[in-house]
DNA sequence: CCGAATCCGCACAGATACTG
DNA sequence: CAGTATCTGTGCGGATTCGG
């Protein structure tokens, strides 16, 4: 998780600690449920938020916006309002954003891939 | 989450909601936290269970085990049973297991890639 | 339409103790 | 050592309300 350019950047010990504690603080923002399911909502595209409800599906109001405002924090997505009335917010994948949601397809590609041993697996297992 | 080849593969509706809702129990059980870390920490070896512990860092007894379940009956780990006394249980990936750890990999990577960016869009944000 | 704030139940997660 | 069980509290997540 450390480059051996990183390693002669830094004074060793407190600085790399820092680094692997701020990894594992975005890890676990991102990996969750709800961020990735965002994420792979909004795709190429650009979603008002209302949009990105019918497409998350289950999510519920607080959970989006909740989601939305730590996505945006860590610069994974553009927000921009409209100040126009009614209001009309648009949400859209930044780079990085981009960058993370190739990850999140892969791992639906490997859940529509295995879809079928898992469920013979479970079969097994609760039978 | 479903390809056009499948589409044709399956017969339309019901099934294909059968699929997606499966599908979408699979992501749920699988984009967690813990989950991940566990197979990450799991890579290529074989760990006991305590190793384990050690190596997913701040990982309490009880999610250790529940999502090692999870993952045992979702055919992800192997769990092979040791009748020593005391006794010795070790755990291991199996394919479809691997082929999951490849895309967390991929995700770990995002993390060390974008860690400055992000760092810098939270200070913008908070501040 | 969007989002902040509040209330509240339930499930998750930690701690502890006990069995094989 | 590994796993299960029970207890407890915290915080997630849903429903609702109000404000911009």
């Amino acid at each position: 998780m450390v480059t051996k350019q990183q390693l002669n950047d830094l004074p060793p010990d407190a600085d790399l600690r820092r680094v692997d504690s701020l990894a594992r603080e975005i890890f676990s923002d991102v990996a969750n449920k709800w961020a990735l399911l965002i994420i792979e909502a909004l795709g190429e595209g650009t979603l008002r938020f209302s949009e990105l409800r019918g497409e998350v599906e289950g999510i519920s109001h607080k959970m989006l916006t909740q989601n939305l405002r730590m996505l945006e924090r860590n610069g994974l997505v553009d927000r921009t309002v409209y100040p126009t009335v009614p209001p009309r917010v648009e949400y859209t994948l930044t780079e990085p954003g981009r960058a993370l949601r190739a990850t999140v397809d892969a791992i639906c590609e490997w859940t529509q891939q295995y879809l079928g041993r898992i469920e013979d697996a479970r079969g097994r297992f609760d039978g």
